[in-house]
DNA sequence: GCTATTAATGGAATGTAGTCTATTAATCAA
DNA sequence: TTGATTAATAGACTACATTCCATTAATAGC
């Protein structure tokens, strides 16, 4: 449904794509704290209620440009013909913690943000934590619709670990890397 | 070395407590976002810079605070004659959480102060993160000297995944339960 | 007592997220 | 063109953590 309005002024598209532009490139060039409102709508070209009129928060429009950003780079786990599952998903995890590299002191601060704001902790959920745990969790069911894992290991908690020890680490500020992810499946896949 | 000073006003060991025990108090009736420096001075009865003399942040007072507390809960995963190793630390994780049902929302606050503060982070890292992995780490290898878990199993790993999951949980408001504790372990003493 | 030293105090100052308000701009319908 | 409606803007305002500063208090050595 769009939604046609009958009257009023019309919203203004661009001020939003230069919001979200102007965020993502300032919070990667100088850190999310760092990146003051004013900043931002000043780098935009539009009013700071402006902003507050499309998101409620600083962390509601970062989620939203770093989103649109993320999901180009770990869209789905992908199966390879001759690779096992364990392979693709360790190639899978590369690809995200590679991505960490650019995005990843962004993700600790919105999940820091999370923590104090229970809107945002509950949008976040929704539209960024639950979408990527499901899709590891489809991937291992199918991953035991195939043989490749054993129908008794439970999925959902297999996909909590992987989750739950990236996060750990990433909130402690340790290395995501290849040896990572190699250790890491070495003792869930036994 | 106690560190006689020469001379100069000497400390007030009375108002550290009263600072500690102001900040415990407020941050668990309240929340710890809600509670205002301004509040715990005022509570404990000292001037705003005297808090500020001795903790560089409210999460670090904060975290101190918690840090005495915590001790009492959860010192070691005790090992009990005539149980195993899976039984003892699943015992031991749910003494945890239940404790979490007290501290549970000022520890996810205290991680997202983290976030954005390394010196807290380093601080929080060294005194409570680190330590409590190594706790888990140190009982496995136990468990391993016992044959009670399979010398091939990586206990620094091992300890991760289940701190990575509980942080996975906590942070994300999911209820840490004795079922989870159990859920979580089947999955790892496999 | 007197001096040097360090702590404690009250209050002012700074910086920032988010809110509120009054004014102006763009659109539709009549 | 006029009125209703909604968006955009500039700027004031609030609340709070943290810092800064000038003043006063407590101690040791003399």
């Amino acid at each position: 449904m769009p939604a046609r309005k009958l009257a009023g002024r019309p919203v203004n598209a661009e001020a939003s794509t230069a919001l979200k532009s102007a965020a993502l490139r300032l919070v990667r060039e100088n850190g999310y704290e760092k990146v003051s409102i004013a900043a931002i709508v000043k780098e935009a070209g539009v009013a700071r209620q402006t902003l507050y009129n499309r998101w409620n928060t600083k962390a509601d429009l970062v989620l939203e440009a770093v989103f649109e950003e993320t999901n180009n780079y770990a869209a789905e786990p992908l199966w390879e013909e001759g690779k096992d599952c364990r392979t693709s998903l360790e190639e899978f995890l590369v690809k995200i913690f590679e991505h960490l590299n650019t995005d990843g002191d962004t993700l600790r601060a919105l999940i820091a943000s999370a923590q104090h704001d229970s809107a945002f902790q509950s949008s976040f959920y929704t539209n960024f934590v639950l979408p990527r745990e499901k899709m590891i969790t489809v991937f291992l069911l199918r991953a035991q619709e195939r043989g490749e894992l054993p129908q008794s290991r439970n999925a959902e908690m297999l996909s909590t670990l992987i989750h739950g020890a990236f996060w750990y680490w990433l909130l402690n500020s340790r290395a995501l890397d290849v040896g990572f992810a190699r250790d890491l499946l070495s003792e869930l896949f036994i």
